[in-house]
RNA sequence: GGAGAGGUGGCUGAGUGGUCGAAAGCGGCGGUCUUGAAAACCGUUGAACCGUAAGGUUCCCAGGGUUCGAAUCCCUGCCUCUCCGCCA
């Protein structure tokens, strides 16, 4: 959520700045909205004024043994008149907070103007892609010859978009998970947390996710409305909603592996092969909360941090940055980190990772102790893939595939693996 | 699942329907003392909104209601704790 105050004050630069993602405010509507809202709790607060000086005499003259019928009759209409004005008071502020919450963020003027994917610059580039002197599978072939990755199997059990791994192959996936794990606890100083992958409508809303996306999530029927987690983003980040924390307990760095569930509505007949896009992957996501000055070294260090795990695994990868017309409604910034893929020849994301400045510390009131004024103030949040496991897995398959259709585990990972070197059909 | 108790400021914890945004303690901050620290003592210390300011409004889990007036009474929901039952 953008401050309130900036658009009262500087309509006019928001406008620019949001014309900039494409976005456009109905300025018109939402200054005449403002300006009945200003009026409107002028006198509601007027009116509370009177009706509590009036009570407090009332009080006093009861006290004194006086007679109270003539000041009762003096505050007859006052009730009704209060509840007409702070109805009113509440319908625009409603109203006002809806349009407020499907404001997207203002991108960070380093962010680059584009219209699309297409217009996302390449910032920098890590390893060379192989040479194969054969012809390369993709991972759902080399997958389903190894006879450890099915998809039909998973499409009885529960539909399109879902993957039924076995053996070396699923040991391998979470030979990644704990090697991610590991080195952002031990070598990047993040705290492993583990949290609930059932959310509440608050914590979505907290994150940016509510109310404008409800359709890329999974809810839970029946009384408890439950939402299952499109990232581990949304947990992890909030919780830091609500609270005040002290400044030498910043910066915030956690690490969690969880699942992650999107009903990937709208991505019809997009990667409709493989588990480059499914409804359930495992992802292993940093976040970080800091003071605002830090955070835009914040996201250039976590976005090594997630460089870090590509560079160990061996994986070629490039980093761009999301122009204006590709960068997502709650982030100043983003970089993705697009690793490599034989089996498409192409560049694609594993990792994005975000400054989301005070956008989603204000929807979620996630405030720190300023040591210099003694006031709360906004956190800043980033947060980031470290890494995306099932793309992961994808990738490292593609990467190290061999002529026979086997694929050798990297280096990194062969203690986690107990030894083994090559997964080979079996 | 059954029965009961309760949700108050950073924390613990008082609070009779009317000078209660809320006692007290702890913690924090500032000071006195000290070479320094501790202890002791003194002072100070919630948040949001409107306003240049004076000041005003709102917030005692959330949402409704009663009342001239609600932290206090009533209803609903959420959460926590205790006992019993069941259980990965």
């Amino acid at each position: 959520m953008l401050d309130p105050k900036l658009l009262r004050n500087d309509l006019e630069h928001v406008t620019a700045q949001l014309a900039r993602r494409g976005f456009t405010i109905d300025t018109a509507e939402l200054q005449s909205l403002e300006t009945r809202r200003k009026e409107i709790q002028a006198r509601t607060q007027q009116l509370q004024a009177e009706r509590n000086s009036r009570s407090k005499g009332i009080g006093k003259a009861k006290a004194a043994g006086e007679d109270i019928a003539p000041l009762l009759q003096e505050v007859a209409g006052l009730g009704d008149q209060l509840k007409a004005a702070g109805e009113e008071l509440a319908g625009l502020q409603f109203t006002l907070n809806s349009i407020l919450m499907g404001i997207p963020n203002i991108p960070h003027e380093s962010v680059p103007g584009g219209k699309g994917e297409e217009d996302n610059p390449e910032i920098r580039r890590w390893g060379e892609p192989a040479d194969f002197d054969f012809e390369v599978k993709d991972h759902v072939d080399l997958g389903e010859q190894l006879g450890l990755l099915d998809f039909q199997t998973a499409a009885k059990i529960s539909g399109s978009r879902f993957c039924v791994m076995q053996g070396p192959l699923a040991r391998l996936q979470r030979a990644l998970t704990q090697y991610m794990l590991d080195t952002h606890t031990r070598d990047h100083g993040y705290t492993e947390i583990y949290v609930p992958y059932l959310v509440n409508a608050d914590s979505l809303r907290g994150t940016g996710q509510l109310p404008k996306f409800e359709e890329d999530l999974f809810a839970t029927g029946g009384e408890s409305g439950y939402y299952l987690i499109p990232t581990a983003e949304v947990p992890v980040t909030n919780l830091a909603r609500g609270e005040i924390i002290e400044a030498d307990a910043l910066p915030r760095r956690y690490v969690a592996h969880t699942p992650c569930f999107r009903s990937e509505a709208g991505s019809y007949g997009k990667d409709t092969r493989g588990m480059i896009r499914q409804h359930q992957f495992e992802k292993v996501e940093l976040v970080q909360l800091v003071r605002p000055e830090d955070s835009y070294a914040a996201l250039e260090q976590l976005t090594g941090h997630a460089e870090t795990i590509l560079q160990q695994l061996e994986l070629p990868y490039r980093v761009v940055a999301l122009c204006t017309g590709d960068i997502g409604f709650s982030a100043a910034k983003t970089y993705d980190l697009e690793v490599w893929l034989p089996g498409q020849q192409r560049y694609r994301e594993i990792s994005s990772c975000s400054n989301f400045e005070d956008f989603q510390a204000r929807r979620m009131q996630a405030r720190w102790r300023n040591p210099e004024t003694g006031k709360p103030g906004l956190l800043h949040t980033i947060n980031g893939s470290g890494l995306a496991v099932g793309r992961a897995l994808v990738a490292v398959m593609e990467n190290y595939q061999q002529t026979d259709g086997s694929i050798r585990v990297p280096a990194i990972l062969q203690d986690y693996m107990g030894g083994i070197d090559v997964i080979r059909p079996g």
